[in-house]
DNA sequence: TATTAATCCTATCAATTTAGTAGGGTTTGC
DNA sequence: GCAAACCCTACTAAATTGATAGGATTAATA
């Protein structure tokens, strides 16, 4: 399952992206915008600036704004950030290898492959999407 | 990230298939040679037999066997049944659909739209991979 | 028919994760 | 200087996970 948080930080990600502008724009604005808990957001947001995704200014007209091009901006980056390892077990896991305490011999293991595929056909899922697709709306298409 | 029962389940179940043959295997034998805790495989394969994935033959010499041939059992089926909605958001859930309460137009939703090419993608692996596949040794290929 | 070995079933539980909330501190524009 | 924004830490309730406990039921076999 998706967490709420990266489905927030994807919304408010898109949410900034359509805006179109490098104006920062302001959390309650998103919050507002897209149903979203504003500090729930708020700590959404600085694990995406912390990334380096987004940028940030403060006080008064502050806000957050994009870092990169929205076309720049890759669903890998983002749902790594976000929702940590895209592989479904550590022991397949790019970013974030781990091994199994219980497998011997990872290459004997019928879960690994599997899961090897289901970690590469997602992989290109993400590679191939960018911010950008995610901001374009349905009937600018 | 997938859970221990899937895990579990997926290596019992390829394990059974491994024996080649009908006679049922038992929970303590499958526990023993994948490291599992018996107590908590045994709820596990009372799931895939409640699911008719598995058979069952109580008493002495007991124990599971596969209701189908490896060949039929598919990955949807065996995923749908131990971790649930193979979608990472209701909402694009083909067999557990529900609408979010955020969001008031799906079609203009950015997850939704991302989220549907995941399912999509990942869908196809789990379609085109049967039980047989998952239990077919590397040096036997 | 008694024993044993297996599945079946319910209940409980500790640890972890999730989805927030609370309460300020800090910075900046006006 | 003050209001409006981000920044940061700590806490918490609810749900889920990964088991464990304890026995009920069933079937083969001696």
């Amino acid at each position: 399952m998706l967490s709420k948080k990266t489905k927030y930080g994807l919304k408010a990600l898109t949410f900034i992206a359509r805006t179109g502008s490098d104006l920062p724009v302001q959390v309650g604005e998103i919050a507002k915008g897209e149903n979203i808990p504003q500090k729930f957001l708020e700590s959404i947001l600085l694990t995406l600036r912390k990334a380096g995704i987004l940028g940030s200014k403060k006080g008064k007209h502050g806000g957050y704004y994009l870092r990169k091009d929205p076309s720049e901006i890759l669903m890998t980056e983002v749902m790594r950030v976000l929702e940590g390892p895209i592989a479904m077990v550590p022991c397949v896991s790019l970013n974030f290898y781990e091994k199994c305490d219980d497998c011997p011999d990872e290459h004997a293991c019928s879960v690994n492959k599997l899961m090897i595929q289901v970690r590469d056909s997602t992989l290109e899922v993400f590679r191939n999407t960018s911010l950008k697709d995610l901001s374009v709306r349905e009937n600018e298409k």
